[in-house]
DNA sequence: CAAGACTCCTGACGGC
DNA sequence: TGCCGTCAGGAGTCTT
């Protein structure tokens, strides 16, 4: 499921394409795709509209957009879970969500299986983005911040990372994956995380997600793909995410999978040690 | 405030 | 072969 590096590879790949280019129509094949406006808006307000530039905050890919009358919009694009977005052809004709004509010919096209995803247009940005924590690869966020973050609440680590508001672009996969190697429980208290292994999780977010960018992201099925139509490659180096019942790559032991707050999470019970007070039986 | 349940969705997959 | 139940999950909402 896209999560920041997914959104990030998606948003380098098409800026090139996309910047400079005036939108000339939309089609919307699934209204509820449309966060907001109304779908007759939307395809009203689009046209006209140049993108000055494409960029990403959370999971969000955003255009500022410009209109010649003066006019200045921000279209954001949500993947949710299996949205994708590409430039160009009529590739994929499944599925398709949202159609957006640009002037060179081309099409902006969104898709999305499990019509999760949202297409918005809005004046301003706060009026569609949910309250959002800091960006793990900027400077905003370090050891410091997390050691003092985590210590300010009292929530298990698992799902305080996945909430957005907290810190902004992990998901499933990479949540996973930094607990591993910060060698942290999922269930551990937040407020039980000693500054120095606070330093060590911040220090596996950004090097995780960096790499997961440099692979281009994470493709384990039919799902992701760039917008190029490629699979990532981060899979191939997950270390605990869908591995249950096979050996840890630290240690040997075997992986084991739990539920934590409705979602799938895996992690080495050896590597990362039940916090005190969760027996065997609640931690799987 | 924390945490769990529920909802939105479809396709894949296991069982019979 | 086909039918049905289950599962997957980002994030908003509601309840406990």
């Amino acid at each position: 499921m896209p999560e920041l590096p997914e959104v990030e590879t998606v948003v380098r790949q098409l800026a090139p394409g996309l910047e400079g280019r005036t939108f000339t129509g939309a089609q919307v094949v699934w209204p509820r795709t449309i966060a907001a406006p109304g779908v007759a808006t939307f395809r009203r307000t689009l046209p006209g509209l140049r993108v000055e530039r494409l960029w990403r905050r959370a999971k969000y890919i955003v255009a500022d957009l410009a209109g010649d009358d003066g006019r200045r919009r921000q279209l954001t694009v949500h993947l949710r879970m299996t949205g994708r977005l590409w430039l160009g052809d009529d590739r994929e004709p499944d599925h398709l969500r949202v159609l957006m004509d640009l002037d060179d010919g081309r099409v902006l096209a969104f898709s999305d299986v499990r019509k999760f995803g949202r297409v918005g247009l809005v004046k301003q940005l706060d009026d569609l983005l949910p309250p959002l924590g800091p960006e793990p690869l900027s400077d905003d966020f370090d050891g410091e911040w997390l050691a003092r973050a985590l210590r300010a609440r009292k929530r298990q680590l698992k799902p305080l990372l996945l909430d957005q508001s907290f810190l902004a672009g992990l998901g499933n996969i990479y949540v996973d994956e930094a607990l591993h190697t910060a060698r942290l429980h999922p269930l551990r208290s937040s407020d039980t995380v000693p500054r120095a292994r606070a330093h060590e999780l911040a220090e596996a977010i950004k090097v995780i997600l960096a790499g997961a960018i440099r692979a281009e992201g994470s493709s384990f099925d039919t799902f992701y793909r760039t917008p190029e139509g490629q699979p990532g490659r981060f899979q191939d180096e997950f270390r605990v995410y869908g591995r249950d019942g096979r050996p840890c790559r630290r240690c040997g032991a075997t992986v084991a999978k739990i539920l934590v707050g409705q979602r799938g999470t895996h992690f080495c019970r050896r590597c990362q040690r039940a916090p005190r007070g969760l027996g065997q039986a609640s931690t799987g």
